[in-house]
DNA sequence: CGACGCATAGTGGTCGGACCACTCGGCTGA
DNA sequence: TCAGCCGAGTGGTCCGACCACTATGCGTCG
């Protein structure tokens, strides 16, 4: 009688369903391992292929990890492995659509900067200039690239919300800034970028929320508006 | 000599990366139709079981939807689709990254009301009211769960930024909010809750966007502040 | 006595094939 | 002309085998 299930959907899905419940009830802990392939297989009643694909989907989700040899694994479920995908979501995006991710953006970043102000550490502080140093004294794309997200990232960091810092970090995913800015830049706009950064920097250091919140919508919204610009001509 | 793939990481790992380039440079489109399992095997040079795992990992995720006896298909790649997955983190938080993820609600929440009580048309404002009128005409909690969803899923609808809507709909997943306003309406909070929503209301019915943005972000701190207590103390 | 190294059992990763369940188009017959 | 059937094609599931890697423990060598 109590294996009656009633067979809704795919057994794959009903798997995947079965495990995050799991989790989500308690019964499997953050880094715990989980029984193998093969017993969980077993005790769902279900093959050992499609266990995998529930496993494959959850391990892309971010929610389990595989070592192969050793076992399948609960991840720490922190905010940076479930937002990990977040970035998929930047990478298809396209058109309209790549607006609506820089609003997000304008708003996530302008709070968190804002609060990063109030609360940023001289230690964190330093570390941003580091990255602002190091963008200002290279030609090459790629590094000021890596500096440009490393300076956000620390930002965001400071602002004490690691949820947030995770989201922003997947709307500002390497191939999503590879494609907006690329135009942008062409533009000669690194001048107006370095000015726009100076003057996040400047109000961090100052410790003023407002000032903060400011620089950073009007950096994202330059961006933005440039796209928008794109679109519509 | 072409066939030396660098064997990076897992074959599976390669299809979902082959199969996500082929969307993201535009070689397959939104709706359109993929090869079959089985030549998509052929060509990718590798067995059905992995393809498999790749096809089912890019459905989790929204980017290919599967139709038994029919065959695979590219999503529309609406915000919608690719940010249904943001459900899960919500449901596996715990803690103080339930804080966090308010947090990041209350801010997004606010800025999308603000801009719906400024682009808010007629129509919608009737839907809204609908839902405001159902809400307050029953008593079960099931019911009244499930049109406080709908109220500020057709504000953030009319705030005219879909990404914008499906995140915040995954932020408020139906088991997201089971979970932490069970508590919370159990100490009487449906009066307060009543008089907040009103108040959003009143705002959005005067066009008032910074009124708005202020009852929408107390609506939302105020579980924000009760979960904090909750933890803290 | 201790540390190193190898054999081995156990794990996830991949493969191929078989069969089932479902869809859809064309064919057949009224 | 059209309703109904039917078969080819597709995704869904299962099985069993083998490969690649890890970790453990035992035996050997220093």
């Amino acid at each position: 009688m109590d294996e009656a299930a009633p067979q809704k959907g795919t057994v794959t899905q009903r798997a995947i369903d079965e495990i995050k419940a799991m989790i989500a009830e308690g019964r499997l802990e953050p880094g715990e391992r989980l029984p193998t392939e093969r017993e969980l297989a077993a005790r769902l009643g279900i093959s050992r292929s499609s266990t995998r694909e529930a496993i494959r989907a959850l391990t892309v989700m971010g929610v389990l990890e595989a070592r192969h040899g050793s076992g399948i694994y609960v991840t720490a479920l922190e905010a940076g492995d479930l937002l990990e995908t977040f970035g998929v979501v930047a990478d298809l995006s396209r058109g309209p659509r790549l607006v609506e991710l820089l609003e997000v953006r304008r708003i996530l970043e302008s709070t968190a900067t804002a609060l990063a102000a109030a609360r940023i550490t001289d230690d964190q502080l330093v570390a941003v200039e580091k990255h602002l140093a190091a963008m200002n004294a290279t030609d090459d794309p790629e590094e000021i690239l890596a500096h440009d997200l490393a300076f956000h990232r620390e930002i965001a960091s400071a602002a004490g919300n690691e949820t947030m810092a995770a989201i922003l970090d997947g709307l500002s995913s390497r191939t999503f800034r590879a494609r907006v800015w690329r135009g942008y830049q062409e533009e000669g706009a690194f001048a107006r970028t370095r000015r726009e950064h100076a003057a996040i920097h400047r109000a961090l250091a100052a410790h003023d929320p407002e000032a903060a919140r400011a620089a950073a919508a009007a950096h994202v919204g330059e961006v933005e508006e440039w796209l928008r610009a794109q679109l519509g001509g």
